[in-house]
DNA sequence: TCTCAATTAGACCGATCAGTCTATTGCCAC
DNA sequence: GTGGCAATAGACTGATCGGTCTAATTGAGA
């Protein structure tokens, strides 16, 4: 089915992005990993690298928005919530093999058309800052200082993932909440 | 002179790398840049781009040391070296052209020994880390707590460079310690 | 069953990659 | 001067890059 070939593109993509950047990897180790001929690519990309990147970027950025909400829908305060965000990225660092990066970083910082991709990566990040401070609001907090815990979150958010992706060990993430509050 | 050709050959290396990362800067690209052959590169460094890189990230590792012990040198408290060694860096964020990334990242989190790479980023930023908190503990500090605030300035320091970068606005790099504090 | 468009399949292309090799140059010791 | 070595210079190689192109296959509608 075609949504099927398509997504498979897309998630193989994302991956193998953010495990080794976007110059790192090149499409036939993408396709050969998705077991998928170049025809297929060009077919539903036609314009390449660059449209599957865009694409896997913004998989990546609903995921990472689905995980912030599903973090902060079952808590009751927000230092709960950004505990529970923290340990659910620990776990997903793990399940990525402990060494990859942010995939919008990996993705975006780099790729053809620097400036371009830059300016999408910085609309995904405040995205996800907007949505933290959207949860902060709503468990309490005032908008003023929602904003600049959201701004906290997010910093410490790339951080320890740096840190964790130095040392591969997940527990930089882990112990995340203890240096915020 | 022979030192003055591997010098250029190091700087102009990490600065290509540290604005696109290992995988997006060719070696020609790099020869030109710094307007030497290809013979030249593999007479000093025989190893080709992996001893080039290694290099790359032990010079850019020498200068934030550097910048570090600079900022904390001339500093009274170890709030006052925090905010002196974020603005430092925001100008060199600037004059690096407000895109570049972390060097020791951008180089040593790509690159074909992945693992060989990962773990010398890992020593370098721990490094870096001791250094803040030896300046730490020389201004005041306990040893506990200068580790601490050691760790916290350094995942503030990677997580608003991200953001900075994202942006292409130093700023985020300026209002750093006024999150830490 | 036949048709036709959507999709899959992969051979192929020029460009560029990291890396090798052979000259040539510059310089110091003698 | 001249012999010898370090350094510079750049042509060249095979592999791989992103991207194109033409078939073969598939599957839904007539």
């Amino acid at each position: 089915m075609s949504t099927s070939t398509k997504d498979k593109l897309v998630w193989t993509a994302a991956k193998l992005f953010q495990e080794k950047g976007f110059d790192g990897v090149g499409l036939n180790e993408i396709l050969a990993a998705a077991g998928l001929p170049k025809g297929s690519l060009y077919h539903h990309f036609p314009n390449g690298k660059k449209d599957l990147a865009l694409e896997a970027a913004a998989l990546a950025d609903r995921e990472m928005l689905r995980i912030i909400n599903d973090a902060f829908a079952s808590a009751e305060t927000y230092r709960h919530g950004v505990s529970t965000l923290f340990h659910k990225l620990a776990k997903l660092f793990e399940l990525l093999c402990s060494h990859t990066g942010c995939p919008i970083s990996e993705i975006l910082f780099a790729g053809p058309d620097r400036r371009e991709f830059r300016t999408k990566s910085a609309s995904y990040f405040s995205g996800w800052i907007a949505c933290i401070a959207g949860h902060a609001i709503r468990l309490g907090e005032t908008e003023a200082a929602a904003q600049q815990q959201a701004e906290r979150l997010f910093i410490s958010l790339q951080g320890c993932w740096t840190l964790a992706r130095a040392n591969e060990d997940s527990d930089h993430l882990r112990r995340a909440p203890g240096l915020l509050f």
